[in-house]
DNA sequence: TTTTAGCACTCGCACGCTTGGAGTGCTAAA
DNA sequence: TTTAGCACTCCAAGCGTGCGAGTGCTAAAA
């Protein structure tokens, strides 16, 4: 039970394999001819029966074929996929649809989970860089009509955020970029807690526009990631275990929701360094919405600064083949992008 | 066949409400129990043959109860759901929960389309307020690590946009200070074309900038819409006609790929004028992928300023009643909303 | 003239039965 | 240790049947 024979693993993976393909309970008689294997099937099937009993395959019923376990999964997912690399020239592509993108991050994003969903031919998600701790670097206020100013907040590590504030009496654009030019000298690299603890001399428009960098700051903080992207949907949809199961639809609805998200992300952020890939099969016991799927995540980033995380999201069955490689590529070249552009601390 | 009786017209919308609340063919016996009739139920199967032969019912087979034809929804809508106003009670918890979130334009797009989707059952789309001409209103260039610079844009109507320069050799923030007041100056208030014949005098610098510039608003300019939000796909997908057919999953694909909404949200912005409530029922011969989905469109905001659009997609057999008022409603608030907060053009 | 009761007819659907085939485990021979 | 053979299991697909909801038509009632 221990470990398992050479032959073993070759069988167990060609019923992963071939389950992940077809959808269909794998039996000896058929495995033999697909895979043009050189014994015959009654020693297939007292392997099979030897795999049965080591809780990596299982029978939907008598005298069905075998389906692979959570276990089966996970055992094909550590011994023959995580290691392997994209294909250099899928690679190349990629990076070349990212080189031709790499204006805006909110592109980045849409891209790389359009990527991530054709890649795996599941569904993706991803999450915009987010720092955990905002670090103040420059506001903005710009006067438009009435008393309606639009104050733009950017933090270090390059989030940008907007808001429209409505004042109590008008107040002259010279004014506005005076009082941000002085919080700018004030508050430049000033954590939200530095922010807080500092006691403006200033006059009260300013302590006002502090006081709303403050809960914008402070919101975004509360927020565990940035904004979400989903794409692919319909890839998992199709699937045959998705077009009737109803706990399929529910975890749908939970991908919808994105409270899901949060905690996947939440969990991958704790457990995981940057770079790992971390596979999570049939809910692992943890979530009950998710006993029929998988969901293969990663983080991306400068830990510290901005971070994010992304992520495929199918059935139990999905191709592992292509989308650990896929989802470990695109975190590293997200970090890649997000190191180069990142707007700096310059103190 | 050109006028229907008026117990012509009262059994029409029973007998479509039925069929939206059950997804099952109504009968005549059946339907005289539902709703208590006090005639026979061979009078009704009488009037259910004159209204099949008028086209605004259909039997799916001899000896099925009646369904409504595509027709049959559009007199529906037309006589006695599109004069229906939503209820105030409705209406006020609606106006307090955006009052709560009017921070800022993502949370209202988020919202908002909550709010439709929850209200109707079904699919809801929103794009973010978008101005067709894009007229400048102001830059702002920060300096960050090196020589990258984050550009901020912010057009008349509101509109910002961010994006990271990597410029051939660093430039100090006061550099890029200067170049921004500067285009400031020349630039408020111009639409693309005036800009892009403009001369700048200028620098170097000052030139690349405008460039960009012009990319950007030019970028925006194409896309016929914002940023699109969706919600609500859960919903639908666990509509009975929904759960197996193929074609459905085609609309939905087009739904995620936003092709679709692309075209549905130019034709509302030429077809319609804004609060102008459009319902598009089965696709009506136009769209080949949306044959068993209806669709309800709105445009809001202030036109030749920020307009945008919103609706609800789901199958023909959606709540009209209850979506058609909320779309219109939302419509009007988000009209309010967008003409209270716009930046305005101080020329 | 309009409404209604009655009746014969239609036809999808759920139910039960049968059958075929793919798959299994076991045993005995190679 | 592997393989051929065999008896056994059991799902899935096909088929017939009866039920019931629904219809249209006709003739009587209002």
């Amino acid at each position: 039970m221990d470990e398992l024979t050479e032959r073993q693993k070759l069988i167990l993976s060609l019923v992963v394999r071939d389950y992940i393909e077809t959808a269909q309970p794998v039996g000896s008689k058929n495995l033999i001819e697909r895979c043009k294997l050189k014994m015959s099937s009654a020693t297939i099937r007292n392997e099979m029966a030897a795999l049965t009993e080591a809780g990596y395959l299982r029978q939907p019923h008598t005298s069905a074929g075998r389906v692979p376990t959570e276990e089966g999964y996970r055992y094909f997912v550590t011994h023959f996929v995580y290691q392997t690399d994209l294909p250099d020239a899928t690679r190349n592509t990629i990076s070349h649809q990212f080189y031709q993108a790499r204006q805006d991050v909110e592109q980045w994003m849409h891209l790389a989970a359009s990527i991530l969903a054709h890649q795996s031919r599941a569904a993706s998600l991803i999450t915009a860089p987010h720092t955990e701790r905002a670090r103040y670097k420059h506001l903005e206020l710009i006067s438009t009509q009435g008393r309606q100013v639009l104050m733009v907040l950017v933090l270090v590590g390059g989030e940008v955020s907007q808001q429209i504030l409505t004042l109590a009496e008008p107040v002259s654009q010279e004014q506005l970029s005076n009082a941000a030019n002085r919080l700018n000298e004030v508050c430049q690299s000033r954590t939200t807690e530095e922010l807080a603890s500092l006691n403006p001399s200033g006059d009260a428009l300013e302590k006002d526009i502090l006081t709303l960098v403050l809960q914008d700051m402070n919101r975004g903080e509360q927020r565990a990631s940035g904004e979400i992207y989903l794409d692919g949907l319909t890839n998992v949809l199709s699937e045959p275990e998705f077009i009737e199961s109803d706990d399929a639809r529910r975890a749908i609805r939970l991908f919808e929701e994105r409270t899901l998200l949060q905690d996947l992300l939440a969990r991958t952020m704790v457990n995981s360094h940057v770079g790992g890939v971390q596979v999570l099969i049939g809910g692992e016991g943890e979530w009950q919405e998710l006993r029929q799927c998988s969901v293969v995540l990663a983080r991306y980033g400068i830990p510290g600064a901005a971070t994010g995380a992304l992520g495929v999201f199918g059935p139990m069955r999905m191709s592992y083949a292509r989308t650990i490689p896929t989802v470990r590529f695109m975190a590293d070249l997200l970090s890649g992008l997000v190191s180069e552009t990142m707007v700096g601390d310059e103190s």
